[in-house]
DNA sequence: CGCGCGGTTGACAATGATCAAAAAAGGTGG
DNA sequence: CCACCTTTTTTGATCATTGTCAACCGCGCG
């Protein structure tokens, strides 16, 4: 999915806050990666807090991985630039959601995660990772269980991009958009995407143009009312008929497939949805 | 990508040995995590090992994510079964490879480990992860390492299903799988595919028609000498220029994708694949 | 020997990438 | 508040790529 009308690779002119020590976002940090109980205890390693603006990176493609980042607030695209310029986006994330921890590997970031809006993450030094569960046991099992959610994540958005219909790329997206926002405790219906359509044509893996249009075509059909970057869910079934991506029969050859997504969705998936339950 | 052909869900009729503990794989375990040292002192938790020939699971989709596993020696897929019966390859895993980490999040496996042929997989229980870091620093250490360069796969996983042409994405797929076969100290001109071409067809989200196209496609132009799944490759340059993927420029418009690619690659991509030292 | 399975190849329709341009949104300065 | 600029989004038109259907081949197995 290249496309060289992107070739220019973002410069990062924004303004970066230097980190600072902040005692207070101990145990902010441990509720943000969404442990249960979030005991105050003393810890000797206070977070390191970012603050960035839109645009701006916390940490950089290649650079020496000297911190893995949990988003605090906003929101943050993670790129690769490949080789002619095209600028892929492999994951978005939001509140509670690691970035770079794919840096530990190499101890070299993989990718560049860029800000999509003003935002805040911890930054948690790649050196004190060792010593992190003697030190902190509860942040080390939080941890350990939103790098898992990275890896579910990661299968989730193979499943988007390998989809064949774009509305169902689309509509796969919604969906996990959504289960998202439902999870911070935001409103599953009303969304607020936070990158643009650009971003979004990279992440799945198809052109912008084709996502827009992929846009238009659900809210023709009254799935979705969309105004720029505000979607809301009008029809959740319909939605989700369509990110199931059903084949069309033979017989049903003629549909179109939006058309036929409309049939209801096994009773098991939806009352599962948490859109189901607003 | 649904393929209705590829409905019938693997029935899981093979043999499953009970996984046993083995004090004398305590040091192969770390070692197969690629800990550099790999210290032989006594850990109150010798791992347990399991044996699986082909087509059985180490775990399942749905299943409580009890344990952790880390391939010993042969091949798995992770697999998820979508609702209309197509199974999604999320992931390929060899010697090494951790699977099943993302059942760490809900506490259900996300995927299906399914071997590819005669394997063998270490378990650790999900119960004794907390503990791990003081019982055995090294191999927590280990661990991590691994589940970081699963996420590293996964990014390139998109990567891969993302790329326009769909030879430019069997040529990604070619190179990661060498990269692989080179780090685990094989031959990475010579491969031998574990999986099967509907298999990679699924795993790169397209249609097994297309694959085996592509391979011709690629045999035709002299890259690779394809025979079922032993692959050669013949012209690395090539490979790697054709899984770059770039775009034709408009006035090249009337030539060949894998012509094309048949430009020397850039030097520094080039002297960091292992094909090239080889 | 026939059967089933995995792989290859052919033909065709259609989806979506690409090129292109208009329209809408956002930001800036008068 | 409006004109003016830039950026983002939408929409249109065209054509290649690829998914789909289907036939065929080679191979192992019962």
């Amino acid at each position: 999915m290249y496309k060289p009308e992107n070739a220019n690779p973002q410069r990062f002119t924004s303004y970066v806050a230097p980190p600072q020590r902040d005692d207070a976002a101990q145990v902010e940090l441990l509720q943000t990666l969404r442990a249960a109980e979030a005991r105050g205890s003393a810890t000797p390693c206070p977070p390191l807090v970012v603050r960035v603006n839109e645009g701006a990176a916390v940490h950089f493609e290649g650079a020496r991985a000297e911190s893995v980042h949990v988003v605090r607030s906003g929101a943050f695209k993670c790129v690769r630039v490949l080789e002619d310029g095209y600028e892929q986006v492999v994951s978005f994330a939001e509140r509670g959601e690691v970035m770079g921890y794919d840096g530990l590997y190499r101890g070299e970031h993989v990718t560049t995660a860029i800000a999509l809006e003003e935002s805040t993450a911890y930054a948690l030094p790649t050196r004190e990772l060792d010593t992190l569960p003697v030190r902190w046991p509860e942040l080390d099992r939080a941890l350990r269980c939103a790098v898992s959610r990275e890896l579910v994540d990661a299968g989730r958005t193979a499943n988007m991009i390998a989809a064949v219909a774009s509305e169902t790329r689309l509509a796969r997206f919604l969906v996990w958009y959504a289960e998202r926002a439902a999870e911070r405790g935001e409103s599953p219906r009303r969304l607020r995407l936070r990158m643009g359509r650009r971003e979004i044509a990279s992440f799945l893996g198809m052109a912008h143009a084709t996502v827009s249009r992929s846009f238009t075509l659900l809210a023709d059909h009254g799935v979705l009312a969309v105004d720029n970057r505000d979607v809301e869910i009008l029809d959740p079934v319909a939605l989700i008929g369509c990110s199931r991506g059903t084949r069309r029969g033979v017989d049903e050859r003629a549909q179109h497939p939006v058309a036929l997504a409309m049939r209801p969705a096994a009773p098991a998936l939806l009352r599962q949805w948490p859109l189901m339950a607003a």
